[in-house]
RNA sequence: GCCCCCGUCGUCUAGUGGCCUAGGACGCCGCCCUCUCAAGGCGGUAGCGCCGGUUCGAAUCCGGUCGGGGGUACCA
């Protein structure tokens, strides 16, 4: 069993081409089958090596291992399709001895006449078969006046059907197929000849891909049928499964453009991949009937194409959210601590190379923040006070301008000097030091007591627990930010 | 126009003739817990596009209809 992820590299990776590269991978690895990756870059007005890249990192940051492909090779390659252009040019060749297609041509503009002209005798439009039968006579007329022939594809006519593995049986007839172009008039293969080509010689066993090429495929299988009589492949057809849309907003497909599109967005967002993957994987499939998180193990485990729902799903952010939220709060602290370095860095609050107090204060803070974070984006808000050069700490001036008013600053004198006093710098006597003071002596109700303090320790009304951030923060510099709070406001 | 695909809460889904007065999740609302925010607990909100047929019985099968999407390229 050999299945395939082949993306183009345009622009940057989109989201629906995850969720199809995974359900692929997931079939793949359900299976015990070779999960390859095959590089469309016969458009190279279009490609970019840029691109290219953005997927290889993608696919690595998510974790969908390749077993062939262009960077670790395999003895189906190249993997790229640039690189077998004499290939194509050789198929084509034999494709056109053996009698299944042959040179057309027709203008555009004739073509565009004659189509428009079925249309209004309402029979349907599409390449007549003009060219299937030239004369020597005819085919010199045409060269004479200059024209090249491009290469057609003659469809059999008869009905094709399959059963694809999403949607079950799919049937065509012949003149709703007509004959297609395989390579166009400079020379130049097409998709349409490359990409089931390749399948045949990578002897690819089953094909997901976006339903968007759902009516292509009665092309590609008569295609297939021919390259199996000129010897091109192993002589199977692959099964075909056509997934279903990523929708965005309305019903409208998510758009290249889109923003929510952009799956290493969300890497520079702070999702984690097993989230991101988890949440696409929802778009289309279920593992059960109660449950939506599980990690990627447990869906190759259970992974069935067949199972696959064939409606278009809309990509829900706040689900997604959520989803990944639940990832995070399962990491083991540890493993969360690292994915949190590793983001601090991201975003540059952390260097290359942090410290080795660093790293420690950021490992003791991970507990309080986890179940806290939807995404490791948060964390420069939640940890920023613990992490920053003392002479950087600012406070947040609306949240300032709201606790800090003149009771407020009197609680942070006060908080300020039961800490001062206190011997055993913990979570549990500061706790209590604070309580003893702020709420039994000075009959502080709880959230106004703590609430000036947070903001004059965190610079925020929103932190981690208060007592735990003073024990991490420690005496001294807890002592320092409770007294530079109190001058905050007339100090603007 | 023609061909193909799709149609269960706002969203993602479970459901393959009786287990469905349709289950779960996200969202939203309320309550509890609470040093903020979360997390957690409890409760609530809301759906089988429509019309016929088959059947003792239909979200499930069939036909039609309506709606949405895709294709109809020398794009992929």
């Amino acid at each position: 069993m050999r299945v395939r992820m082949a993306p183009s590299p345009t622009g940057s990776p989109h989201v629906g081409l995850v969720r199809t590269a995974l359900y692929n991978w997931a079939f793949a690895r359900h299976h015990g089958g070779t999960f390859v990756f095959r590089v469309e870059d016969t458009d190279t007005a279009r490609n970019t090596q840029e691109s290219l890249d953005a997927l290889v990192d993608l696919f690595t940051w998510l974790g969908l291992t390749w077993d062939e492909g262009p960077d670790v090779g395999g003895e189906y390659g190249p993997y790229k399709q640039s690189e077998r252009f004499e290939i194509y040019a050789d198929v084509a060749r034999r494709l056109r001895e053996a009698g299944r297609a042959y040179d057309c041509y027709c203008s555009t503009e004739e073509l565009e006449a004659r189509n428009e002209r079925a249309r209004a005798e309402g029979r349907a439009p599409g390449y007549d078969g003009h060219c299937r039968e030239l004369s020597e006579a005819q085919v010199q007329g045409y060269v004479d006046a200059g024209r090249t022939p491009v290469l057609r594809f003659r469809m059999p006519d008869t009905a094709i059907t399959f059963d694809d593995l999403v949607r079950g049986e799919i049937t065509f007839q012949p003149e709703n197929v007509p004959d297609f172009v395989l390579v166009r008039n400079n020379g130049h293969p097409l998709y349409t000849l490359v990409n089931p080509v390749d399948d045949a010689l990578m002897e690819i066993t089953h094909v997901l891909r976006g339903e968007d090429i759902l009516s292509s495929t009665p092309r590609q299988i008569a295609l297939y049928d021919a390259l199996a009589e000129i010897g091109v492949g192993n002589g199977t057809t692959p099964r075909f499964g056509h997934l279903p849309y990523v929708m965005g907003q309305g019903n409208k497909k998510l758009s290249k453009r889109d923003p929510e599109a952009n799956a290493l967005g969300y890497r520079d967002a702070g999702f984690l991949p097993e989230g991101l993957l988890n949440y696409l994987a929802l778009l289309g499939w279920a593992i059960a009937e109660d449950r939506d998180v599980f990690t990627l193990e447990e869906m190759v485990e259970v992974f069935d194409i067949s199972r696959v729902n064939p409606n278009p799903a809309r990509f829900d952010l706040k689900k997604c959210e959520a989803i990944n939220a639940a990832h995070v709060r399962a990491l083991e602290v540890d493993e969360l601590a690292e994915r949190i370095l590793g983001h601090l860095q991201l975003v540059g609050m952390l260097p290359a190379e942090p410290t080795e107090a660093q790293r420690a204060m950021v490992r003791a803070a991970t507990p309080l923040v986890q179940e806290r974070m939807v995404t490791l984006g948060e964390a420069p808000t939640m940890l920023g006070f613990l992490l920053v050069e003392e002479s950087e700490f600012t406070r947040d001036p609306a949240d300032v301008a709201k606790l800090l008013d003149e009771q407020g600053v009197a609680t942070v004198r006060a908080a300020h000097d039961a800490l001062a006093a206190l011997e055993d710098w913990t979570t549990d006597s500061i706790d209590r030091a604070l309580r003893q003071r702020l709420v039994e002596e000075l009959g502080l109700k709880p959230r106004h007591a703590f609430g000036p303090v947070r903001v004059a320790l965190t610079g925020r009304r929103v932190s981690p627990p208060l007592f735990e951030s003073l024990e991490l923060l420690g005496r001294e510099r807890s002592l320092v930010r409770l007294a530079s709070a109190q001058t905050e406001t007339s100090a603007g």
